[in-house]
DNA sequence: CGAGCGCTTGAGTTCCCTCAATGGTAGTGG
DNA sequence: CCACTACCATTGAGGGAACTCAAGCGCTCG
């Protein structure tokens, strides 16, 4: 079950058996199941466990007191909700399941068993993190500077292709199990605008979303129009210098 | 000169007197200085040194190919540029100097041994990047969510708050070396827009500025006005568990 | 003293928002 | 099986927030 972050891990350097298995127990000890829309940590919360998404979309969130509500990141499968959690204490947001979402609740100690006694998986998940701080950059830069149809192209570019990373998309289809309202929250749009936008974007010829399915009909030329550049996921391989020793059958 | 960075990281753990002196000596083996406006590291460098703010003011940036930029974030005397030089090969954004900055550059085999002669220092400085990955929540939710007003008495705010945590303030006023048209950058509005919302500001007599000083005259109101929140730049002293133990003397 | 830069102001426009109403679909219960 | 509800997507109309363009003013600096 755990083989989603297991191949995101890989995108960064290569793990050998040993530590895939670990990682293959560590996520299968304890599960818990959340149902669409309820929270999975609320913010003020001192969570004891690390949680990692095994199924299933869930995302982070923060509020402002007038109810106005910003998604600030989305977590798919492979994905870990708090990494921090033993050294930061409160939860300064909330983490909240889209769909029906399976986790992981793996505990401190035991990640630094694991971290002990394979220093590679410790930078791979650092990486991971590292990236994950990336996204959230490229997200300030998305509201700050990219126009609607701009906002709305690079959200489902990047959807789209951390997807077909895990190998979730089949051929230029992918799940989208979003209402155009969290799409609005997440980009800073009103949830009119998400559906004007997202017209445009359909007569533009560049993609089909409907039944929380999503196609791209031409990556490339979406890519283009919307500014989207893959890099700030870092997913190159850059961290070949991490790989395991390739075993001599191979 | 590294003062303002064991300041700032006192407000998480306190730290022992030789790990003070650890920072102190590191910080002061190798200096540089970078005049106002140009790059200290650029997008795609793949940095071998670890850069720390000592004085003056920078900021963290990416363009986009059509030349709008967005400012994602403020590096005051006591931050780190890239810590995670280390792991993540290449720059997937650039970082310039605002004012003339003077940079301590460390090797990354000094912090190595750093960490490994004192994890609290290690759980110090991860602390200090996880608060920065909230301040870079924050940021999303600022321009995704807030009003040209809230936005940026919300970047004021953060502003003073932060040097006032270095001592950098002077009763209700600070430094602000920032231009319209870089403030404009950081919170996606146009530079016509934030001058005329700075008038708002000032003729609800919440702050002063001009001559590179800000003057915040109510702090709480300003506060209440713009929906700012301080949680999230997580200065609760909230990292106690990590305290070095305290001298006999004390 | 001209040049450059940053701040300010006015006028007109565009993008995006709010309000309001409608239709489709899935789930619920009588 | 069909009302009834809830939720989501969609559309129209009108308004407001923020943008662009353009010009003028006051610094500072070579």
């Amino acid at each position: 079950m755990s083989q989603f972050l297991i191949r995101k891990l890989e995108h960064y350097a290569r793990l050998s058996a040993g530590e895939k298995e670990s990682l293959e127990t560590l996520t299968q000890l304890r599960t818990r199941r959340v149902r669409p829309r309820d929270d999975i940590i609320h913010e003020g919360d001192a969570p004891t466990l690390i949680n990692v998404v095994l199924e299933g979309w869930a995302c982070r969130y923060k509020t402002l007191e007038d109810g106005r509500r910003q998604i600030i990141a989305y977590l798919l499968p492979g994905d870990v909700c708090d990494l921090s959690a033993p050294i930061l204490r409160e939860m300064d947001h909330s983490i909240a399941a889209i769909t029906s979402v399976t986790l992981a609740e793996i505990t401190v100690e035991a990640v630094g068993h694991l971290f002990a006694a394979s220093p590679r998986l410790m930078q791979a998940l650092c990486w991971d993190a590292l990236a994950t701080a990336s996204i959230q950059r490229e997200w300030t830069v998305n509201v700050g500077q990219r126009t609607a149809f701009e906002r709305l192209g690079h959200l489902l570019c990047e959807l789209f292709v951390r997807q077909r990373l895990l190998g979730l998309t089949r051929g230029g289809v992918c799940d989208l199990p979003l209402t155009q309202a969290e799409i609005a929250d997440t980009i800073g749009l009103s949830v009119v605008h998400v559906n004007r936008t997202l017209q445009d974007l359909r007569s533009a010829g560049l993609i089909s979303l409907g039944g929380r399915e999503l196609t791209i009909h031409r990556l490339e030329a979406l890519q283009r129009a919307v500014l989207f550049n893959a890099n700030y996921l870092h997913l190159g391989h850059e961290g070949r210098h991490l790989d395991a020793p390739v075993p001599a059958s191979s």
